[in-house]
DNA sequence: GTAATTGCAAACGGTTTGCGATCTC
DNA sequence: GAGATCGCAAACCGTTTGCAATTAC
């Protein structure tokens, strides 16, 4: 395991920080173009660098949308998204209930839902057994 | 409003929805690749218009994956998708429950429950409202 | 015959990488 | 002063587009 070293903190890594907090599921440009107001002449790839450390250091979240957009995410609970068809909007959904979200949502949000996709990220059966096999046999790692 | 015209029944296009029936959760290059078993020499390109074109036609859906490719889903219902952080490997679960499902994977299926990602789609309330101050133009149906 | 479709090459857009210059600690 | 971080340019990679040649109807 190696560790790394404690962030320095850099004008542009602390406003990076600050303008997740203002935004509001960004995507890399969005908090460029939030830098950007302070210091004018950022370049978009220490925008990018700083986001990647910080979802690799689990400070934040992030997901892709359909059009393969990164959005980061500093909600760190789990929670679901609501995307609206017309506007692209993303708004949050504290992930206390499970059923009969499409309802509730249409009654108190007034959203109407078309359509949902759910991913559910894990560990398969395959891959559970075949770490299992590893543990006195260690070959090389499949992750991503 | 402009219709489009009947697809022609070209190789490429026949040997596609082949291909999309074999295979499960494939990307735009696991088409090419099974299409070019028959047709060595058919083009990428080829593969991405047909493709493209069956989603907007709604023969066909597809998602983005966390890393930025579209895979496609010949099943039109919907459903969750599993997916394992180790192999990556994409799964259909049928959407008859909406309740438990990380308690129901981890013994029914031995999948072990890491993450999830719920994104519903729809209108949101300031579309739905925007749409209704059109109305004089009516394009659309929003309502009920 | 003619409009749709293909193949090719080049463009695109978001993201990553290599490297020398700069800044934190 | 040493190593982390930055800025810049160029690479990358999946996908899209423009266009001339080919094909289905």
């Amino acid at each position: 395991m190696k560790r790394k070293a404690v962030p320095r903190k850099t004008q542009q890594r602390q406003l990076i920080s600050k303008c997740l907090h203002e935004l509001c599921h960004p995507s890399a440009e969005d908090v460029w173009n939030c830098v950007r107001k302070e210091i004018p002449g950022v370049n978009k790839t220490t925008i990018y660098r700083n986001l990647r450390r910080m979802v690799d250091e689990g400070e934040l979240k992030c997901f892709m949308t359909d059009s393969g957009v990164m959005l980061f995410d500093s909600t760190l609970d789990r929670h679901y998204h609501l995307r609206c068809d017309k506007c692209g909007k993303i708004s949050d959904i504290p992930s206390a209930l499970f059923d009969r979200i499409a309802e509730i949502m249409q009654k108190e949000k007034q959203f109407k839902i078309t359509d949902y996709n759910l991913t559910l990220s894990g560990i398969c059966a395959d891959c559970q057994e075949r770490a299992n096999r590893k543990t006195s046999n260690p070959d090389q790692d499949l992750g991503s």
